[in-house]
DNA sequence: ACTTTGTAGTTGATTATTCAACAACATTCA
DNA sequence: TGAATGTTGTTGAATAATCAACTACAAAGT
């Protein structure tokens, strides 16, 4: 069913590679958004959505443009939104210039909440990952992970 | 609400290789798992939970040592199994010496499924992820997640 | 033996994510 | 103008993940 002809094998060392990236940045990604939950609420997905807006103009951004941000589905976007939006942390918006589009906008309730939330994410990511590497190789991440998003981002959706 | 005192921020290269690991990360579980999930109809964990199996004496794991293995919850690895149970990919069989215990075996269609989307999740990971870097930035992803792993695990739950 | 404490796994309710279908507006081009 | 065609965002149903509560068995201590 579609298979490619040949598949060129992961060496032993590639594969141990592979699974501790897997295994690493599951736990990785689980502890941050532990912290976060249990101490503001918040799951990493929407931390890095408040995130996005905080830093906009007007701290306002449309929906799309929130999906592209933080490579999610537009459908996701507007559900998570929706969420953010019932507990009084963003307002939506009609947006201007555009009859279709809508912004999301922080409230400064919402606000608050992400500068106090900051400080338990900062540490964790500071704790978990970046004092487990040295500047070189925490560099080294940072430049292959963008490669891999530059390269493979708009492939879906 | 329990914020430690003083948090010392990253710097702007730090913040922006953390985005582009957490950017770059998602991308590429989502093409790995939209692949999967549209030749095979497996999700990637899914499919990770089924190479822990086919590599076990007997191809059988006992739950709780699956649900470790791929860093799951019990609860997690309990739904996914029952999922994989449905589509008679995995059995379940009480398992002898503890009373309680239960393992999930592997059966012959789930062995041949796995071979067959072996293919395509190799060539994703070939692909999207070890072609972007050279060999020792791929291995310093390995060293690095497996460290943050091992100090990590264990922690929560 | 029996009580306490711990561990394995499950269950069902809650919450989050995906997916396909859709309505509303924009753009293009005849 | 007015059809196509494309884009934006939403909706609701289906699927998956989380969480707390629970049953059943095991191990230890008395």
């Amino acid at each position: 069913m579609d298979t490619p002809p040949q598949t060129p094998w992961l060496d032993a060392g590639q594969q141990r590679s592979w699974r501790s990236f897997l295994g690493g940045s599951t736990v990785l990604n689980d502890h941050l958004d532990r912290d976060l939950h249990a101490k503001h609420g918040l799951s990493l997905t929407e931390y890095e959505i408040l995130v996005r807006l905080s830093e906009a103009e007007d701290r306002q951004v449309r929906m799309a443009e929130l999906a592209a941000a933080v490579a999610h589905s537009r459908s996701r976007i507007t559900h998570t939104i929706a969420r953010l939006e019932r507990n009084g942390i963003v307002e939506r918006i009609p947006c201007s210039e555009d009859g279709r589009g809508v912004c999301a906008i922080l409230t400064a309730h919402g606000l608050n909440l992400l500068e106090t939330a900051s400080h338990t994410h900062v540490n964790g990511v500071a704790d978990y990952f970046v004092s487990k590497a040295t500047p070189e190789e925490f560099d080294i991440i940072g430049n292959v992970f963008e490669r891999i998003r530059t390269d493979l981002e708009g492939t879906s959706f």
